[in-house]
DNA sequence: TGTACATCAGTGAACGCGCGTTCACTGATGTAC
DNA sequence: TGTACATCAGTGAACGCGCGTTCACTGATGTAC
C-alpha cells in the first residue's frame, strides 16, 4: 500500500485571494451565466476549497456587491472614454450619445454582470464600495449631462433628473436588448441600429446623424 | 390505538387546479418575491402536493411562462384602458403618456410578476401563450404610436422602432425604479415625479403638462 | 338500477443534487527574543 | 543563527436546507353494457 503522498501547498496564487474570487465570479458570469454562480463555483474557479472565501468576503452576497462595485467602476470608465474620444465642436449631444454609446456597449459585453449590478435581492447594497461606485458611475453622467446643458441642450430642465431620464432611456434598451425581448418585438436587424433609434428619439438628430430616417416606414391606418 | 380515518378528498377546490396554480404562483410573487418562488411553495399555496402541478405543466418553466403570459394579458388591458380614458382632442401623444403611465403603474403594482415577465432564463420562451400574449402586447403599443403620428406626432420615423425606443424608455424607469436604482442617486420625491420628468423627455412638454419646469436647477460649472 | 371497467388527477416517498455557512484543524509564515 | 510562539489563510467534513423531477399507487369519477 503506497505511503500517502505528503500534503503540499499548491504554488502560490497569481495574486491576492480576495482580488481573485471576483475575477472568478467574473468568468464564470461571463461563460457560463448567472444561473451559474455560486459562493462554491467561484472557489472552485479560483482553486480554493468552498470555505476560503469566507475568509474574505462576510458572505455570498458581500462577494457579489464587490463583483458588482467593480461593473460600475468599469462601466464608469468606459462611459468616460466614450465621451471624452468625441472632438470638441461636436453638438452639444454628441458626447452624450458617445457616452450612451458605451454604456450599452459595456452593458452587452458582459450581460451575466451588469445583470448583477441591478439586482439588489443578490446585493448587499449597504456595502460601501457598492454605494461609492455606482454614485460615482451616476455623477459622471450628471456632469456629461451638465455640460451639454451649457452647451445649450435642454437648458431649463433640473440636470440630476434630466440625467436620470437619459439614463432609463438608455438602459432601458440595454437590459430588452439583453434579455432579447427588444429583438423578439421591434423588427430590427442589429443592436446598433436599435441604439441609433433610440439616441435619435432621445437626443435628437444631431446625435445620431449617421443614419437619415430616410427608410421610414410610417405604418399608416388603412 | 384509534382507526385512522378513512382518506377523504378534500372539498372540492375553486377552480381548476392549472389555474389556481398560476394564481397562487402571483400571490407568492406579490407577498414574498420572486426568490421564494417554487414548483413546491406554489403546489404548497394551492393546497395540493407537490407532484400535482407536473399534471398541469411539463415543468416549472412551462408554469412561469404561464405567470408571464397573464402579466402580458394585464399589462397590455391596464395600457388599453389608460389610452383609451384619455379624451379626444388631447394632444397627439395624450395617449401615450397615459399609456405610459398604466405600463409603469402596473409594473410597480406587481413588481415581481413583472420581474418574471422580462427572465427568459427562467421561461419557455417558446411557451405559445407566452409569445402571443407578449407580442400582443408590443403590436398595441404599436397601434397607439401610429395613432399619435397620423396625428403628427414624429411622422417620418418608422412606427415600430419608434414604439420601441418609447416602450425602452419607459421599461428602463419602471426597472430602475423598481430595483431601486434610480431614487439611488437622482433626487426625486416619489415614482410620480420621475415619471413625468421622463414623459416630458420622452414625449415633449404636451404630454405631461402638470408641471412647469419652473423648480428646475440646472448646476452650472462654477 | 346495477356492474365492470378504464381513466387520470392527485399522492407521497424517493432520487440526486447543490447550496451557504460553521467549525475544529493544520501548517506555513512572520515576529520577538 | 536559533528557538518559541502567535497568527491566520485555507482545509475538509458536517449541518440543515430546499429544490425539480420521477414513479408506483390510490381512489373518485365517468362510461359502456
Amino acid at each position: 500500500m503506497p505511503a500517502r503522498p505528503p500534503r503540499r501547498r499548491l504554488p502560490a496564487p497569481d495574486g491576492p485571494l480576495a482580488e481573485r474570487l471576483v475575477a472568478a465570479a467574473d468568468d464564470i458570469l461571463e461563460q457560463d451565466g448567472l444561473a451559474a454562480l455560486s459562493m462554491r463555483e467561484v472557489a472552485r474557479r479560483a482553486g480554493v476549497t468552498h470555505g476560503a472565501p469566507l475568509r474574505h468576503y462576510r458572505s455570498f452576497a458581500a462577494l457579489l456587491s464587490e463583483v458588482a462595485a467593480a461593473g460600475f467602476r468599469e462601466l464608469a470608465h468606459a462611459v468616460d472614454e466614450g465621451a471624452a474620444a468625441v472632438p470638441s465642436g461636436s453638438p452639444s449631444t454628441a458626447r452624450l450619445a458617445a457616452a450612451a454609446r458605451a454604456y450599452v456597449a459595456c452593458a452587452v459585453k458582459r450581460p451575466g454582470r451588469f445583470g448583477v449590478m441591478f439586482r439588489p435581492e443578490l446585493l448587499d447594497v449597504e456595502h460601501p464600495a457598492f454605494v461609492r461606485d455606482a454614485t460615482h458611475a451616476f455623477e459622471q453622467l450628471v456632469r456629461l449631462v451638465r455640460a451639454a446643458q451649457d452647451a445649450g441642450w435642454r437648458p431649463d430642465t433640473d440636470t440630476r433628473r434630466l440625467a436620470g431620464s437619459l439614463w432609463a432611456g438608455v438602459h432601458g434598451l440595454a437590459t430588452l436588448w439583453i434579455d432579447a425581448s427588444y429583438a423578439a418585438v421591434v423588427r430590427v436587424s442589429s443592436l446598433d441600429d436599435a441604439l441609433e433609434d433610440q439616441l435619435r428619439f432621445l437626443l435628437g438628430a444631431d446625435a445620431a446623424p449617421g443614419r437619415a430616417p430616410t427608410t421610414a416606414n410610417h405604418e399608416r391606418e388603412e
